[in-house]
DNA sequence: GAGCTAGTACGGTAGGCATCGTAGTACGGC
DNA sequence: GCCGTACTACGATGCCTACCGTACTAGCTC
């Protein structure tokens, strides 16, 4: 069945620019795993593959953690082939809220050299 | 009992600058009240008390935004008199994560003066 | 001390959310 | 067509939290 075509079925809602609340930015920041991703989609600075990013839950958390962001409006996502590509929605960010995601991730990296002085 | 002296008893935790994370900064600015509290005492720029924070909710409830807010490092408090002084740790979170509270800052202002154009 | 003001502590409630496992769907390769 | 891979949808669970009202404490003023 699923008279739709198939590929018009696998789009994802994205919020648009506007409707990005800084709120909603904020919380999905405000949990490590979710920092994490956002930590390493920006340090490959491309979309990649959600199981690049290597998190400590099940998948279905993961997936769960990804849906946030991209509800949150930080990431963007699309299919391609059995893969989701993320990315960061660094554009939209930075007109919106100028310099937060780049304090953000500069914060999150001070505070993990504070934690492991030795790497 | 109560054998404590009075002055002490009223005494409240803060965390050292060194033990304010990240995430609990993050989650402490993603609720909707206390980024305005954030958003008055910066606007005040000094110590004030709780009540001069005018919040849509009971009393209670405010208080319980306050020591969120205490507790995540944000703010500090300290007893003066019945009042209850509460002010930005601004020097403290622009150590640990620089440009942070600036940039959410203005993006709470920005954010506001977009779904309120004519203000 | 009496009464006022400012804030706290406590208990309760309702809803949100991080997590999981299981079952299922979409796509690519054989 | 079948299987493996990648991800999703769903339901359950247990914790966290935003909110309230009530009863209380600390300090100020008279």
């Amino acid at each position: 069945m699923s008279s739709q075509t198939a590929s018009s079925a696998r789009v994802l809602e994205h919020p648009p620019r506007e409707a990005i609340q800084l709120e909603a930015v904020l919380h999905a920041l405000s949990d490590p795993m979710r920092l994490q991703i956002v930590r390493t989609l920006a340090d490959l600075d491309e979309a990649v593959a959600c199981s690049v990013v290597d998190l400590a839950v099940s998948k279905s958390t993961s997936t769960h953690h990804f849906r946030v962001l991209r509800e949150a409006g930080v990431i963007h996502q699309c299919y391609q082939g059995t893969a989701k590509l993320s990315g960061l929605r660094r554009d939209d960010l930075d007109a919106l809220f100028p310099g937060l995601l780049d304090s953000v991730l500069a914060g999150a990296r001070s505070q993990q050299s504070r934690r492991e002085p030795a790497g």
